[in-house]
DNA sequence: AAGTGGTCTAGACCACGGC
DNA sequence: CCGTGGTCTAGACCACTTC
């Protein structure tokens, strides 16, 4: 397997990368035809197995639509679907440039609800961050994050406002994250959640509280965000 | 690929449905291990890849984890991810009767931004079958699908108190769903929702928009849903 | 050390779509 | 008809976890 030892990045990863890349960089357009597996296959010098690998990734993604006997084509861009993404990644893969100020960065306690959404016990300590983010000066969202203070206590001192705590776990902690449950409703805006947000008092806001697991399985960051929802909507793909 | 032909269920499916009915069933409890991809394919008699395959999709369903190294468990049962289920599914795979009440059930015309939904022009007729979804007498979902007309005017006819409309599709139609895009946002429940489902004016309720798309990859149900959010708690899995 | 999942090969046949 | 994706084989090596 040569070309799998050049890198870590397995080579079905690599294909993937490749084709991102070709999309991002708009030399492919939706409904543009994307190579088919045995091209694929080919160009990259790997078996049909590994190409489909990368173009069934991709198409759970929502990036790629596959049709039977036709191909595989560029799909149109309605966000990326069920795909895990830090608010910073999210706005620069639209184009838009992420805008957010930290309310809150520090380090508490006596949270038992919170705690044992991430499998600590009930007075453990935690790191708090909590974020107003913000399309250009308007608000839109309200998130507060929740993080193991036992490993992950440097946090509060890391420069929030430009870097992503995605990057920030992963660079400074070598955490890489793999999956996320989340638990979507709709709820009153409170007074301060008003006042934040820019809405009035009982003005219905999306509310999605996530677990977000490394790839050891274990819950790493717990996330309450609230968003008014004419700005935000949540898209799913889900399969039969 | 003698096995295969026994029916037309592809052999991953059939080893998928296998552990289905063990988990179901309760033979296999949350953190019980599952058979190993090795042993799967011996005592199925198919390559690793198809077992392997099995356990993969079941994983992305939420149903099992799996623990490199470790082996494949049974999951904890936080409901189906990500999986385009209907009422009447959702319901029963929760040991629950569906309950619900048909509103409308006929034939309209004149609502371009549905018709849009479903890519037909934008006078086009359309069924249309508005139901409230209870739990026992209690209303928790309002919910409005829509079809083309075109094709499925029959389905005003059918039997929705009883049989699904999955279900009815499928068999009286012969169309098989493949997957939805939803679109999820909080709302406020105007003066007939708010009636409807028990709930004040302006009380926030979480709205899901979704069209249903077959496998032949045509937008073939449109549905918008809207629920109390006490009651009804939206799961998702994201991955990265 | 034994067993597990993750990646990969180099082929194969089928069903389907578009020409 | 040819090219496409969908399923499948019978192996392989690696990295990892558990013992």
């Amino acid at each position: 397997m040569s070309t799998n030892h050049r890198n870590g990045t397995p080579a079905y990863q690599r294909i993937q990368n490749a084709i991102r890349h070709r999309i991002e960089s708009s030399h492919l357009k939706p409904g543009d035809s994307v190579p088919s597996e045995r091209e694929l296959a080919k160009v990259h010098k790997v078996s049909l197995m590994t190409a489909r690998h990368a173009l069934v990734g991709l198409e759970r993604e929502g990036l790629v639509e596959r049709r039977r006997g036709a191909g595989t084509f560029v799909a149109t861009p309605k966000i990326q679907f069920n795909k895990l993404m830090s608010y910073t990644e999210h706005m620069s893969s639209r184009g838009l440039t992420p805008n957010s100020r930290v309310l809150v960065s520090r380090i508490i306690a006596g949270e038992p609800e919170v705690a044992a959404r991430l499998g600590l016990p009930p007075n453990s300590a935690l790191v708090k961050i909590e974020r107003l983010r913000l399309t250009g000066e308007e608000p839109f969202a309200l998130e507060a994050c929740h993080l193991p203070a036992g490993e992950f206590s440097e946090v509060v001192n890391a420069p929030l406002g430009r870097a992503s705590l995605f990057a920030t776990l992963q660079y400074e902690y070598g955490v890489e994250l793999a999956y996320a449950d989340e638990e979507v409703d709709a709820t009153a805006a409170d007074g301060r959640v008003a006042e934040l947000l820019g809405v009035a008092q009982g003005y219905p806001v999306l509310r999605i509280r996530q677990v977000i697991y490394s790839t050891k399985g274990k819950a790493t960051i717990y996330v309450v965000g609230l968003y008014r929802s004419e700005n935000h909507r949540l898209l799913i793909r889900r399969f039969r």
